[in-house]
RNA sequence: CGCGGAGUGGAGCAGCUCGGUAGCUCGUCGGGCUCAUAACCCGAAGGUCGUAGGUUCAAAUCCUGCCUCCGCAACCA
């Protein structure tokens, strides 16, 4: 009888930097639950990789001065490296740029459109000629451009669209029949009421406008656009193609689970099904959507170097830290927050005095009194049951905990025994028991129910913290590391012998910490990946293509807030010639007295558009932070407005 | 009225579906112990459960209004 299948993913990864430690949340989670189904016995395959396409990574890559290829080789090998780094277990690793992995999307392709469910269209809008913009009905206002209120004419961009509103009402369905499709349950209301029930827009699923795609091969003026391409590496991984697959096809999909982060889940709860279903193929069990991992508010993000990245955290905390970290801190639906103070608490804390400690003080008087050997526990006394009775429901909570892929539940369940065995060390007293010739056999009895203890912690830790728990297992020398092992309590055979003790994690000193990770940081680490976000620069132009930007210039004379919209800001101007109004999109990050009364560099020669029904002439100079922000740029107070810039 | 989520002791969360002594981890303070990594164990302080009403014998838990925060959508010339 062959082992039950279990086949999980992760999101491909975009290849356009190396990412930092809140992107490896989602592999060393899915590393745990693999691990965790392979401990229930399943045969289990872990799929991870790159998403490599697209016109970010053309871009990229010029602006680094090499190909395309060669700068998604280097990014994908950083890729691969955090997740080996990582030690997480994924049985193959995919690149959209592999070879096969782009024969098939281009099969898939043509199947989709042979069978109609791609079309070659076009952006079936009204063009607006002076604003470049296609707009639909329901955008016009007045039958005219929204934006500047011309006159619209019909007109075509080519492309290829996936007709996704036939699949609508079947999709609605199967999502209702499979309350477990989407999780967590609440994204499911979102996906429904937002994007299904309203109608789902057909999806444009070919680009002309940058070549680093795989080629429609029966068109090649047009490149698979991300959906098709990203997507299919789920299938194509297995080596499905539309004229025959592969073995591990057919013995893993569909899917059990695929793990994104929750900006992506409208993807794969609406376009992916679709695709599968016109392809003939079954639907993933379950999508589940991850909250994300933040920098702790934006404390650090004032300091530019606010990244952190896996490796550097790896280097001052170790691996299985690292792990523990990610999974512990990340709640189950709601955003978690990274900052350095709770790194640290949470590993001198969990880590060092619960666990660590621990198996420390166990093993040691292990040895200390016996030599380190483990007597059958013939002394029994009542407290005993309430340590089994705790290592026997961790091993049950966690176990349901992790079939709702509930991590850092389950983490916190093994700490809850853990805290258990400290407690009854403390109610035991085994150093009394020591002095007392006639304890003796109370003593080993309450050593092996702790080692016995420690063992369960140990396996239970094995999906979050492998090295760990092989380490432990060590120091307590035993090799019952099974699942089946802690079924019931009292696995160890009597008369075997620990190991010794070594310190499993060394508290933290935060003052050190701090002056370690700053060196770290900065040194080596900085300039290289800050010239990785950079945004490329932009194509070279005449003096006489600068010579058309006016740049002049203003005062604020008055400012406000525009009206239901977040991030505009409605500016009055003095630029020398009389009042201008420009709306700006910074309402984020500046107030309106923050502004008025400053000057300001303003684009006077700016067509007038209007944004959120209130019109702007012209454009206010700002620079863009790394953080996504913006910070105007402010000149010197002495120079007259209307002073031209050149 | 675009859609959805959330507001619980200093911090982070659980409890809310099926109303009935407000719980956990961290931190703080006091005590205990000494096997252990200044660790471990016990105890205490600290919350009118966002706000205003309503239902009820009884509401953190149900209903309504309001305020605030966060996602998504719109929007950043």
């Amino acid at each position: 009888m062959s082992k039950p299948t279990y086949y999980i993913t992760t999101a491909i990864a975009y290849t356009s930097r190396k990412p930092h430690i809140g992107n490896s949340y989602e592999i060393v989670m899915t590393d745990a639950i693999a691990r965790f189904k392979r401990m229930q016995g399943f045969d289990v395959f872990f799929l991870t990789g790159t998403d490599e396409h697209g016109q970010k990574i053309e871009e990229y890559a010029s602006a680094a001065g090499v190909s395309p290829k060669e700068y998604v080789d280097k990014v994908a090998g950083e890729i691969k490296d955090i997740c080996d780094l990582l030690n997480t277990t994924y049985d193959k690793f995919i690149r959209t740029t592999d070879d096969y992995h782009e024969k098939a999307v281009q099969k898939i392709f043509k199947q989709l459109y042979e069978q109609g469910d791609i079309e070659k269209g076009a952006y079936e809008g009204l063009y607006c000629t002076p604003c470049e913009s296609f707009w639909t009905d329901s955008q016009l206002l007045d039958g005219k451009c929204p934006d500047c209120g011309r006159e619209v004419t019909p007109a075509k961009e080519e492309a290829y669209f996936l007709k996704l509103s036939k699949y609508q009402s079947w999709l609605e369905e199967h999502i209702e029949k499979h309350p477990d499709f989407i999780y967590p349950e609440s994204r499911k209301k979102e996906m429904l009421n937002n994007f299904i029930k309203p109608g789902i827009q057909d999806l444009c699923v070919s680009r002309t406008s940058f070549k680093w795609g795989i080629p429609v091969d029966f068109d090649p003026e047009h490149v698979v656009y991300v959906w098709i391409d990203a997507l299919s590496n789920y299938i194509t991984a297995l080596g499905y193609s539309p004229d025959g697959s592969d073995e591990l096809y057919n013995k893993y999909w569909p899917a059990d689970a695929h793990i994104i982060g929750k900006d992506i889940l409208r993807f794969h709860t609406i376009y992916w099904p679709i695709m599968l279903h016109a392809l003939g193929l079954p639907i993933p069990k379950k999508v589940f959507g991850h909250p994300w991992l933040l920098f702790g508010e934006d404390k650090m993000s004032k300091s530019r170097n606010n990244v952190i990245y896996a490796d550097d955290l790896c280097n001052l905390i170790g691996v299985d830290a690292v792990r523990y970290y990610l999974l512990s801190e990340m709640p189950y639906a709601q955003d978690g927050s990274i900052t350095y103070e709770t790194i640290i608490e949470r590993f001198n804390s969990d880590l060092a005095n619960t666990i660590g400690n621990l198996v420390n003080r166990t093993v040691a008087m292990a040895n200390k009194y016996f030599d380190g050997v483990l007597y059958a526990p013939d002394c029994a006394e009542e407290i005993d049951d309430e340590l089994k009775n705790a290592a026997l429901k961790a091993v049950s909570e966690v176990d349901k905990l992790m079939s709702d892929f509930r991590i850092s539940d389950s983490l916190e369940a093994i700490l809850t025994l853990a805290r258990r065995s400290n407690k009854y060390i403390d109610e035991t007293m085994p150093w009394a028991l020591a002095k007392d010739e006639d304890k003796k056999s109370r003593l080993s009895t309450v050593l092996y129910n702790l080692v016995e203890s420690i063992r369960f912690i140990s396996v239970l830790l094995t999906p979050f913290m492998p090295s760990t728990a092989a380490e432990i297992q060590k120091q307590i020398n035993t090799d019952l590391n099974t699942l089946e092992s802690v079924a019931a309590f009292g696995a160890i055979p009597a008369n075997s012998k620990v190991g010794t003790a070594s310190v499993l994690f060394t508290r933290i000193d935060a003052e050190k910490f701090f002056t370690e990770m700053a060196e770290k940081v900065s040194q080596g680490q900085a300039d290289d990946e800050e010239k990785l976000d950079l945004v490329p620069i932009s194509e070279e132009i005449a003096i006489d293509d600068f010579a058309k930007v006016d740049m002049r210039v203003a005062t604020v004379t008055a400012c406000e807030k525009v009206a239901k919209s977040d991030k505009l800001l409605c500016l009055q101007l003095d630029d020398g010639f009389g009042m201008r109004q420009v709306v700006s999109g910074i309402a984020k990050w500046y107030t309106p007295d923050d502004l008025i009364g400053k000057k300001v560099i303003v684009i006077a020669n700016l067509k007038p558009v209007k944004l959120r029904g209130v019109e702007s002439n012209g454009m206010i100079c700002a620079a863009d932070m790394p953080d996504g922000s913006a910070k105007v740029i402010f000149p010197d107070a002495s120079i007259p407005n209307g002073s031209k810039i050149r």
